[in-house]
DNA sequence: TTCGTTGCAAATATTTTGCAAGTTC
DNA sequence: GAACTTGCAAAATATTTGCAACGAA
């Protein structure tokens, strides 16, 4: 249970309760530490431990645990939300590189920081024609980090 | 109207027809160049010029265009699925770099091609804090390419 | 004429929400 | 005990599909 602690803790600071659900999806997330669960697989692995779990809470909880950057929510274009639960005692910006197959769906997960000449390694190494990649980055615009600063670190509602 | 040979074309040599409904999503497209329109948008400018159009064509007919390469299926994580045309005569790579915030949800579009050093410059230059950030290369995979030259070039049923 | 395409409506699928009951601090 | 959280069911949203009528080659 001493790996929860983490959970109470960042729970705690932006404001909510600690609660068995909540504690149960993190078990799930940390147990698949390496994957890419949606919310259904995540909601019907925590209803094997708990019978009573509520789809709509899995849903929220996760809301909720990408709100307090627990989890990275991935976007494969398979109409689904996939979860991945980040490394909490890192500051460094978690990295992911995908090839996503447009014809097969697969989605293979390239493990190296590899941005200068990202492509032509990518290309040789994994014989993946590129057809268009993009680069997304999350996180806080000025305009949001001046309002931030106006109303300090409150939760919003 | 001769700009819409490019399409005719594309569609042909993916064993499509042309039709009004076709060119007119195209015209919008290609009006709209630099923009991310959503399937209902798109929808609801063609229905301006062809009243009758209905919004499962608009679907068949974005979707069609992503398989034949027309067009690039962003994902903003808004809930929809938003398109933009690509430059028919470039074979170069499309490369867009969006700043997403999570708060209010803007999209900022980055023109320049900044591999290097491009989390900083980002952080600085557009006073943008980097939470997280992706890597996405949309292609086809090795085994798809092996399966496509055994079967010739022919469309998928 | 043949077969792909359209438009409508119904069906799916995923996610969100209202609300009463239950839980946490 | 006050406020947050849950589970259920209903609602909302986006997208897909069946099918008869239509249109393109």
């Amino acid at each position: 249970m001493s790996e929860a602690d983490n959970l109470v803790k960042l729970l705690c600071e932006n404001g909510y309760k600690s609660t068995i659900q909540r504690t149960m999806i993190y078990e799930i997330l940390v147990e698949n530490k390496d994957k890419h669960l949606s919310t259904e697989e995540i909601y019907e692995l925590v209803k094997n431990k708990n019978p009573k779990m509520g789809i709509a809470t899995t849903y929220r909880t996760l809301q909720l645990f990408e709100e307090i950057g627990m989890v990275y929510k991935h976007n494969f274009d398979d109409g689904l939300s996939r979860y991945e639960i980040l490394s909490p005692n890192s500051n460094e910006i978690h990295q992911h590189h995908h090839l996503l197959c447009k014809k097969c769906g697969k989605i293979i997960e390239v493990k190296e920081d590899l941005m200068n000449s990202l492509e032509e390694i990518i290309e040789k190494q994994y014989n993946f024609e590129i057809l268009n990649h993009v680069v997304k980055f999350t996180g806080i615009c000025g305009q949001c980090r001046n309002k931030e600063n106006e109303n300090g670190n409150r939760k919003e509602t």
